[in-house]
RNA sequence: GUGGCCAUAGCUCAGUUGGUUAGAGCAUCGGUUUGUGGUACCGAGGGUCGUGGGUUCGAGCCCCAUUGGCCACCCCA
């Protein structure tokens, strides 16, 4: 017997009703992305090392999975297997080179690297949408995988705010149609420099960001605690947990809240904050998010909440303005299923300063697993084959073989049993099973009048009836 | 990279203080007289109990190692 086959940690197989309700999800998706005008691309599965290192931070760094050369380090130089040393950690006779090529970790930064590539074939401002699977070798747990489909939209060479705005409006319409509610938690990575700023570590904005991040999660004795840990001073702690502070629901709801959105609230209370309002970029982000929050209210949005939320940092080190983050308020998947942000200049490192990006990714398998847990997915989103002709043998099959043609021109998703001689038990099996809602069955008396006996598998009820009739009746 | 839990049929699991030939449900396939599925009844196939070692007269069960999985931390879609 051959060794039970198995698939790599943190991968995933999925069968033909599994397919289905992805598609479902990539369909939905596709569409709003082509309906807000972006456009496809696609880039390879790899890119070289260098593209990748240097953009996700470290810890980033360390998950992205490097192909290793199929050179072999033993024909260049000969003498290394006498090595004792690399015995020890190689025992076979082949030692692969430094590895030069990795699988793309996002679709952000491969975008990037497209858009440097063509500048002279893109009209600017571009927007293009991607639907491609990233790795990481991360450790797999609930919701995280180490193969899984991201679907990115991004516009770059375009730093107006409507940009924002309208993939706010994209998050919504995605999950309104997906039928999930989400809140949409949106900050600016401008409010947390101008943070660090004021607290005198400029240069510790990340260790700041990932540290408050925390909130919700450690509270802020655990936030403290860390910002301890990293080298920030008592001092500086209690003017950094001062801002959080100032733009929670206890300060803002309290005496004298007159209604007001509670996110422009926030807003004008860190533009006015005595301490923080000295910081230029501070206000800059501040004033960004007012005017992004401003468009979102007045447009409305279908179901999705959209937050303002100070504490949101998110760990990609390339993000340098607004900041999204999207859960789900159903079920028990608590990490984000979308996610992304404004980057001014990820081309910069490419070669092509002053291009500024925002874009927004939304994560297929969480989804697809907040789906699968709500149960959302739509009736229509089972059937494939509508029409499946049953016959009693080789003569019924060859007289059903043009009718089935004729059927599918028509443009009706139909199929025929293969085997002629299978009993008709198993051929009404085979349609129940596939959840085909119609037989046609064929035999000596349906052959000689062409009258054939439609059946639908829902209701139970059969009738004879003409070939055409069936197509007019199914189309 | 760190920690916790787990591993028996394709899937979900049972399996007594260690005792003959390891069970069930679901799924699959076949049958209940050869033109009718989803419900019923009968039957069949399918397991070196994750792998390797140890203790024992005897191990699915106890011990050690190893591999894999799930979950949490870190970080992220």
């Amino acid at each position: 017997m051959a060794q039970k086959p198995s698939i790599p940690k943190g991968t995933r197989d999925f069968s033909p009703q599994e397919m289905v309700r992805r598609n479902y999800i990539f369909d939905t998706i596709k569409l709003v992305f082509q309906r807000y005008g972006y456009l496809p691309i696609e880039t390879p599965a790899m890119e070289n090392l260098e593209t990748l290192t240097g953009k996700y931070g470290d810890e980033g760094d360390k998950l992205i999975y490097k192909i290793r050369s199929n050179k072999n380090l033993l024909e260049k130089y000969p003498t290394l297997r006498d090595c004792n040393c690399l015995k020890t950690v190689y025992n076979y006779d082949w030692i692969p080179m430094a590895s030069d090529k990795a699988l793309r970790y996002d679709l952000t930064v491969p975008f990037a690297r497209y858009v440097v590539q063509h500048q002279n074939e893109i009209t600017f401002p571009f927007k293009r949408y991607q639907i491609q699977p990233v790795w990481r070798a991360d450790n797999p747990q609930k919701g995280r995988y180490r193969e899984f489909f991201q679907c990115d939209a991004d516009v770059i060479g375009s730093n107006s705010l409507i940009n924002e705005v309208e993939l706010t409006q994209m998050i919504d319409d995605v999950f309104t149609t997906l039928n999930v509610p989400v809140v949409i938690k949106i900050n600016n990575r401008k409010i947390l420099s101008g943070i660090a700023e004021i607290v005198g570590a400029a240069d510790k904005m990340i260790d700041i960001a990932t540290a408050i991040d925390k909130y919700d999660k450690i509270g802020d004795v655990g936030v403290n605690k860390e910002l301890s840990e990293k080298g920030f001073s008592n001092e500086q702690i209690e003017k950094l947990e001062q801002v959080f502070l100032a733009t929670s629901d206890r300060i803002i709801l309290g005496p004298g809240y007159d209604g007001k959105d509670k996110n422009l609230v926030r807003l004008e209370l860190l533009r006015e904050h005595q301490e923080y309002r000295s910081s230029e970029i501070f206000l800059e982000g501040v004033k960004e998010l007012e005017a992004v929050f401003k468009t979102i209210i007045d447009l409305g949005l279908t179901s999705a909440n959209v937050e303002f939320d100070i504490t949101l940092a998110r760990g990609l080190n390339y993000y340098t303005g607004a900041i999204f983050e999207v859960k789900a308020n159903k079920g028990t998947l608590t990490s984000s299923i979308c996610g992304g942000g404004r980057y001014d200049d990820l081309t910069g490192i490419f070669g092509l300063p002053n291009m500024s990006g925002v874009g927004i990714s939304f994560g297929a398998d969480r989804i697809y697993d907040v789906l699968n847990e709500l149960d959302l997915y739509p009736d229509t989103v089972s059937a494939s084959t509508k029409l499946l002709f049953v016959t009693f043998g080789k003569d019924e099959q060859n007289y059903c073989l043009p009718l089935l043609a004729k059927v599918r021109k028509a443009g009706i998703n139909s199929e025929i049993y293969p085997d002629a001689n299978a009993k008709m038990k198993k051929q009404m099996s085979y349609a129940d099973d596939k959840k085909i809602s119609f037989v046609v069955i064929v035999g000596g008396d349906e052959m000689a009048s062409g009258e054939l006996t439609l059946k639908n598998m829902t209701s139970g009820k059969q009738e004879k009836i003409k070939i055409e009739k069936i197509i007019e009746k199914l189309k």
